[in-house]
DNA sequence: TTAAATGCAAAGAATTTGCATAACA
DNA sequence: TGTTATGCAAATTCTTTGCATTTAA
């Protein structure tokens, strides 16, 4: 499931990119997080590559399947290694931002019922599910944002 | 609920704002609109009221819970009044950007579980669920963006 | 006549894009 | 040597903010 530098490199090249210098260094980065990170975060640990390439290397990383990102409520996206978490899903608090991973099969009725009922397929990957902490549901005020 | 320009008014008003020409048309505008509209939409059919009051005006209304807004996968928010869809969910195809109203009881299930064995408190209200519509799911070709 | 609302311009956050130059294959 | 990648600046999209000026109560 691409999981190393040397897979990583092969894909590219199957798919017709190139792999220089500054791409080797994106991929040796991303492949050191072992958790989800910004593509700010990323970037800050390779100062020496633009913002422009950062975004641009996640996006052939994920054409080829090296990584995923997913959205969470409000902020920046979420970028990780493809290895990682295959079957969980990304459930953030909207109000203080805490996420954590549940196992994807918390949505299986869900997803079930809404591809019987409305032809649905449930994506459950690209976007976070949103709600509240334990914390935060329990001080109650309103639900602003 | 909240349903007609009188209530909205008054509960303005309960909250220490108030009321002028531009914001009584602001209301109007948004009682109108029997679906989910976003922000330029609206300020569309009000050309000379600013953007900035559009959104500001949402906002109040908001506070006063004469309208909601959900964000759906990419794109602007969406707001509806208040009285509209109190139980139901948005569905949105991250493809093509269809979007649909579901039961909210189709996330029932995920709801609990998400309660009792992670202790969040799921809300499907303030983002839209995101998955891929009959016909998108059908033309399978990778997972894109 | 004073607190709240509005217009306008500008800022913001998170990405994306156009273009000239540099690095690969 | 002919792509493909990169840096840089500028554009984008959606929304928020600061400030001076109007309105509402």
């Amino acid at each position: 499931v691409l999981v190393d530098r040397g897979q990583i490199e092969d894909a590219l090249r199957a798919a017709g990119h190139t792999v220089g210098r500054t791409r080797r260094a994106v991929v040796d980065a991303v492949l050191a997080f072992d958790v989800a990170f910004t593509a700010e975060e990323l970037d800050r640990r390779l100062p020496e590559v633009h913002a422009a390439t950062i975004y641009r290397t996640l996006g052939v990383l994920e054409e080829v399947g090296a990584v995923r990102h997913v959205h969470l409520a409000h902020g920046p996206a979420l970028y990780e290694p493809a290895g990682l978490a295959v079957s969980t899903r990304h459930v953030v608090c909207e109000v203080c931002g805490a996420h954590i991973s549940v196992p994807a099969s918390v949505f299986d009725e869900a997803s079930r019922r809404l591809r019987l009922e409305h032809g649905f397929v449930l994506d459950g990957t690209h976007f976070a599910f949103v709600g509240r902490c334990a914390d935060c549901a329990g001080s109650e005020h309103g639900g602003h944002r």
